[in-house]
DNA sequence: TTGTCTACCTATAACTTCTATGTATAGCTG
DNA sequence: CAGCTATACATAGAAGTTATAGGTAGACAA
């Protein structure tokens, strides 16, 4: 299980990483990041949704209803260019971070890029 | 500058790392923090010292009073077994989540040990 | 018709965090 | 020696965040 610290400071960047492959549903995501993770980050819907507005009130986002063919609704969101600024800013200060700890654990540093 | 979520998310892992390679105390780790991270994580010494109450608390870490050749006196730390332990674990729950954005990211994955 | 899975949403209690502020001493500079 | 800066620790409370528990509802299978 991963600290509720850890996946507050990664579950935007994982969304908007997430997002920016290719649009998708509340439902969806949550799947995804329980499959990405191999189970260790457990995200409730009822912590997803709060998440997913407040990237769309920022602009990050957008949001538009589509019809599955078995009639069911979904709210797709989609990654807006200011989204994917806000990805690229998070992913800098993240590997920054990273370089922190890895210094002090005495880890290889991270060849970015 | 980093994140609130992101400095939040590591200050543990950082104060722990840097008692576990020596004691110190408040004002000390203040500046080697500024120092590791060339001045991206500023931390406040009001939000410095309720961290460092909280592990002592939690018995990951013990403090003790010391005067220095100035006459002035310090509250130095000390990790305690459970705190390197704790230490272990925050480090598999970062190097967890940063293969998860490794990937999302395209990146190498770490080689850890 | 009962249950499970899909699908979305929100109020609020509980918690955390930062700001502002306080105390006090050492040592330097004019 | 007055005034300033750096050192050193501490906490109250405002402001903010987050997780829990609860709610709605349709599709489908047993």
């Amino acid at each position: 299980m991963i600290s509720k610290e850890l996946v507050g400071a990664s579950a935007r960047s994982i969304l908007l990483s997430i997002l920016k492959r290719s649009d998708s549903y509340g439902y969806a995501i949550l799947q995804r990041v329980r499959e990405l993770s191999g189970g260790d980050v457990e995200w409730k819907d009822g912590m997803l949704y709060p998440v997913l507005h407040r990237l769309e009130d920022e602009q990050l986002i957008e949001s538009f209803w589509e019809t599955s063919d078995s009639g069911r609704k979904r709210k797709y969101y989609r990654i807006l260019p200011r989204g994917v600024e806000a990805l690229e800013a998070e992913k800098q200060q993240w590997l920054r971070v990273d370089a922190i700890l890895a210094n002090l654990w005495g880890l290889e540093p991270r060849l970015t890029n």
